[in-house]
DNA sequence: ATTGAAGCGGACACTTTGTCCGTTTGCAAC
DNA sequence: GTTGCAAACGGACAAAGTGTCCGCTTCAAT
């Protein structure tokens, strides 16, 4: 990759990651404004929205991945699924888009046979509480994303009131028939 | 309302309804095209994509509402439940659109006191399992439909492997912690 | 220093949304 | 039946965004 390329995809990343925050949909035209580059450029590193929003995001997953590792190691089974959801939900309310982007991130290739490393992460989190018996055994790390786009719809102002009830229901529901 | 004016209306639902089911994002100015009325109308009748889209699933919702009702009658809470998501997800694998209809038409304005007819037939349902023992007592109908969001998301070539176990979860984290 | 491949930018074509306004039409009063 | 007019109509058009194309520039290997 030449040295101008990678200059310019970190500044549309920067450009957007400014803009994201900001009220609004993400407007394309205007992050390649933002940024300082012309609207091809912004094209050519990212073919499509999704795929720099899944960009814009990868820092997080990646830290999602290293906090299952690391709950896996300090907690029980139960206890870690517990507040890795935690921390995925406290991405979600302040990065609104953290789900869609895990969501894609994990299953970028839906047939592909190895798993992201995020699919990977959390299949340790579930196997580890299914070996230990608190959790069931069928579901696998995209039953859980799945169930938890439910965070990508609670309103900022009911977040308090509704979030922390509803993964708890969420856990007690992965929770081992038994 | 005049006579012309809810004949349009019916004309651009029956439109609608043909497209949506067809490929593609549902597109308004073709929705016009295909109604046989001009753009003005179309925005008239309906502001919004999203007034458009509830209005089209309105018949999907209202049956909802009864289901709940005859369910409630028939079957113990528990069951009924059961029932009426097995209920929900059919219309949600069919008509891909119900959720985001379910959503919006349950939580319209979302501070209204009074409920919606949906709102009230899934909350009679959580009544009746909490009254019994069988669900917890502190979930509410929004927090139901939530949680169901999972539904927009499952793609059509895994939803037979994954929606009955995910019911079952999410069922089995709605039951009396007890 | 040369050179050509990779990268660049921004104009532009295209798509879709949403508005405006002159014209038409239903219907109630006479 | 005629008339009056508010309501409704429709389609041109403005606005907003997306995605493409291509002549020019820059990097870096030789």
């Amino acid at each position: 990759m030449r040295s101008d390329a990678s200059r310019n995809r970190a500044a549309i990343l920067e450009a957007a990651r400014v803009l994201i925050a900001g009220p609004g949909e993400l407007k394309l035209s205007a992050v390649a404004k933002q940024a300082g580059v012309g609207q091809g450029t912004l094209y050519r590193h990212f073919t499509t929205r999704d795929e720099l929003v899944a960009a814009l995001y990868a820092e997080e997953i990646d830290e999602l991945v290293a906090e299952a590792r690391r709950l896996l190691e300090q907690h029980e089974p139960l206890a870690a699924l517990e507040r890795w959801l935690a921390r995925l939900a406290a991405y979600a309310q302040v990065k609104r888009g953290v789900i869609d982007a895990v969501d894609a991130s994990a299953w970028a290739e839906i047939s592909a046979e190895t798993h992201t490393k995020l699919g990977q992460a959390l299949g340790a989190l579930l196997t580890a509480g299914a070996a230990a018996g608190v959790l069931r055994e069928d579901v696998d790390p995209r039953d859980v994303i799945l169930l938890s786009w439910f965070l990508a719809h609670v309103k900022p102002e009911e977040w308090d009131d509704r979030v922390p009830r509803l993964l708890e229901v969420l856990l007690a529901g992965l929770r081992s028939a038994r």
